[in-house]
Formats: C-alpha cells, structure tokens, sequence
DNA sequence: GTAGGGTTAG
C-alpha cells in the first residue's frame, strides 16, 4: 500500500475532516471505492478513525473488508475504539489485538503504538485487570527495549496506577531514566486520586505529590503545567492544605499557566472544601471558559455550605448559558436543595432531570431524592420513592433514610432502614449508632442494650471518637 | 511519515 498522491484524492481526505453524519460517511466510503482510495494504509486510517467516532459498527464493517490490513490499521482502530468508546467497547479493543498476535503472516506483529491505547483501556474497569498484566508481559516481550518508548512506559504507568496498584507504578517510573512531563502527570495524577479517601496511607499520597512536586522541580528537563498543577491542587484539597493550594494558585499566576476548566474546578473545589468560598467563587469569576463541571463545583460548594439559594441561582445560570447539565450537576444541585429545605425546587429539577433533559435518573439521584423528602420530615414519600425506584436501593440512600428517621423519631423506619443496611454493610459500626439513638430517644433502653449485643455478635468496634484541636 | 501515554465536580 502507498500513498494517494492526485487532487482528486486529496480533496476526499478534507471531506473526512467535515463528514458528520453517517450518511456522509457512506458518502466519503462510496467516493475511496470508486476512486482506489481503499488500497492505501494513510486514507484508510482517516477514515476508520472517522467512522469508529459516528458508527463503530460500520468502522468494524469497513475494518472487516480490508484484505490484510497493516498493522497500522489495527492499531488505528484499536486507538480510536478506546478514545471513543471509553469502557464499553473494550473487548472489541482486545478482539483486534487477539487477531494481531494469531495472525499467520509474519508482517503483523504488535509495535509500540499497539500498546499506550491497550494499557489505557485495560485500567477503565476491574474486569481488563488481568489483561493490562499480560500486555505488560507481551511488551518485553515483543518491543525491543530500544523500542521501550516513553508513550508505552507512562502508558504502563498509567495502568497500573489506575488499577490501584500504586507501588508497582512507582516502581515502573523509577526506572525510567529520563520521564518527560507526560509521565511525571501520570503518576503524579495516580497519587492525587488515590488520596482522596479517609484513611491515613490515603493522605499519605497526596503529601507524597508535593513531595514529587519539588523533585520535578529539580529536574531541569521538564516544566510542570496545567495537568501537574491539577494533580498538586488536589492533593492540597486531599489534605484540607489552604496554604499549600494558595501556593499552587500563586505558582500558577508567576509561571503564565492558564486558568483552564480543570485547573479552575480544582481549584473552585480546594477553596470550598478549606471552607474559603469567597475564592471559589472569585476563580469562578475569572475563568475565561467556564463549562459544566465548574459549575458543578461551585454549585457543590455552595450546597455544603447551606446556600441552597445561591446554588439554585448558580443552576439557572448554567442552564441560561446554555449549557447542558449532567447527571452531577442534578446530584449537587438535588442535594443544595435538601441542604437547605427547598424541598418543593428540589422535587420540581428532579422531575426535570429526564423530562426535559433525558438524563435517566441513576440510584444517587433517587438518593437525593431520598434524602431531600426525609430530611423534612416527608419519610412517607421518601419510603415511597424508595419502594418505586427501579433500581436496588445502595447502603447510602438507606444510610440517609436511616438518618431522617432518627431525626425525626420514626422508629419503624428506623428499624427497617437498618435492617437494609445491614444486609448491604453489617461491618459498619455508623449503622448501629444510629439505631440506638433512635431507640434511646424513645427511651427503649431494652433495644439500646440489644444493638450493642448485635454489634458484639457481628464483631463490630465502635472506636471511640476523638476531637483534635489545631 | 501517517497510529500511541497525562487533567475537573459526586
């Protein structure tokens, strides 16, 4: 296969870069048959990449008619399948791979651009986990290590780190010599994500970043930018660090970087979460774009600080802006309003979520809703939407339903909230706390007494709490 | 030569 060369076909490759619709694709498919377009590797490669992004059936169709597709080709269709398709199509992915290594013919062998998109697509769900290990096999084993690129190790990296499997993506970076930037925000990324949870290694990550941060500084062969400065503004959010967010911010400002929307959502989320929402609302105000997910976080910010009001304004601006709400917007703003008992607004975007927008409501929407109706004190409704809901209700929505009953004394609904949660999560010692104060604020001293026999008989250890002045 | 890795809110 060689490349086109006449005007004619030139003129078909800019048609690719306008094509929209799957009609224009037959179109274009039609015009690289008549013309001899579909013997040459670089066109078809535009165009299987084009077709996977507005019908992957009729790419595999195409992919399926190429007599022997390179392995260019492969890797073209492998690449565009998992950008396009992020998780669902990942067999397909594997499928095109399995058909490299079974090949007979001797020219088609996996290179180093086979394996960045395989990697990425192995850590998108548990289930790719094993496969990810096999390809990190199949890579010493098939790539030459002077061949060992950049794109595979950061892609290797990447795996791992998405996998949870921290350690050993820290040991694959530590052997590399020289990581470019790429890799370095792969793995700083990696940390910043892993330490967003409660316990103590969790934060340890995230004080690792700023530990990483300085030794990239050191290194005079990369400039940390915009997706470092996301990784080092989380990290600080990860650790309640006002001040270490503040010095991200100002670093950001010396350095010329942009207040792009990642940068800016991370940071709208660090000064809601360090309790300075006067900031979050200033960086909200000074970015030059703002997209759907920075309203999320500022809507957010406002709803845990109980400005419902504020939230719901800040919901219509995105809408009056014309941008399209998704499903977090609906659980952030569903939640302002049960923040702060604007039950009735709350119950009217819900109806909206599908009804106008065709977002299907998820369980963490039915939880807000839950949660919203619960709250104040309507616990008849919110066991109604529960009992309506299409999907099994998760430990959180009863976590919440268990919570209004407590605060509003119903004790049946109590009892049958726990006795869901329960049978989701017995090990959680939150669950049984709540049901003996429930049953102590009615003074059933007897049931008291028999939670705490059942939290001995299912071995759960309440630790006792402990408040820590800074 | 064309194909490959890194970012946001719950």
């Amino acid at each position: 296969m060689t490349s086109p060369s006449t005007s004619n076909d030139h003129r078909c490759l800019n048609l690719i870069s306008k094509c929209k619709s799957l009609e224009n694709l037959k179109q274009i498919h039609a015009q690289f048959l008549t013309t001899g377009l579909s013997h040459h590797t670089f066109p078809l490669s535009k165009l299987l990449h084009l077709s996977s992004t507005v019908c992957l059936s009729y790419a595999l169709t195409i992919f399926r008619r190429i007599p022997n597709p390179s392995v260019f080709l492969y890797n073209t269709l492998i690449s565009s399948i998992v950008s396009n398709h992020q998780s669902t199509q990942t067999h397909l992915a594997f499928s095109l791979y399995a058909r490299i290594l079974t090949s007979r013919s001797a020219a088609i062998r996996p290179n180093q651009f086979t394996y960045p998109s395989l990697s990425k697509a192995s850590g998108f769900h548990p289930r790719w986990h094993r496969h990810g290990r096999a390809l990190h096999a199949h890579v010493l084993k098939f790539i030459e290590p002077v061949n060992h690129d950049r794109f595979v190790q950061a892609a290797l990296v990447g795996f791992y780190a998405n996998c949870g499997k921290l350690r050993a993506a820290r040991s694959l970076f530590d052997r590399i010599i020289k990581p470019d930037l790429a890799t370095w925000n792969t793995l700083l990324s990696a940390y910043a994500n892993s330490g967003d949870g409660e316990n103590e290694n969790d934060l340890g990550l995230s004080e690792e970043v700023l530990r990483l941060f300085v030794e990239m500084q050191r290194s005079s062969l990369v400039r940390p930018n915009e997706l470092t400065l996301v990784a080092l503004i989380k990290s600080c959010a990860n650790l309640g660090d006002l001040c270490g967010g503040v010095w991200a911010h100002a670093y950001l400002l010396k350095n010329n970087l942009s207040l792009n929307q990642f940068v800016g959502t991370s940071l709208i989320d660090l000064y809601s979460k360090c309790g300075s929402l006067s900031y979050a609302r200033k960086v909200f105000d000074e970015m030059p774009v703002r997209d759907t997910s920075c309203y999320n976080a500022m809507i957010r910010g406002l709803a845990v600080h109980g400005f419902g009001q504020e939230a719901i304004g800040f919901y219509k601006n995105l809408i009056s802006q014309g941008l399209i709400p998704d499903d977090a917007t609906f659980v952030v703003t569903i939640s302002a309003c049960s923040h702060s008992g604007l039950v009735d607004e709350g119950l009217r975007i819900f109806s909206s979520m599908e009804a106008v927008y065709g977002i299907e409501p998820k369980v963490e929407h039915y939880g807000c809703l839950v949660d919203l109706l619960g709250r104040s004190g309507r616990l008849e409704e919110a066991e109604e939407c529960i009992e309506k809901m299409p999907m099994k209700p998760n430990a959180m929505l009863w976590r919440s339903f268990l919570g209004s009953a407590q605060v509003h004394g119903d004790l049946e609904r109590g009892e049958i909230a726990l006795k869901h949660l329960l049978g989701l999560e017995f090990e959680n010692s939150g669950n049984y706390v709540l049901l003996s104060n429930i049953y102590a604020g009615v003074d059933r001293w007897t049931d008291v007494e028999k939670t705490r026999e059942l939290m001995k008989d299912h071995r759960v250890n309440k630790s006792p709490g402990i408040s820590t002045i800074n």
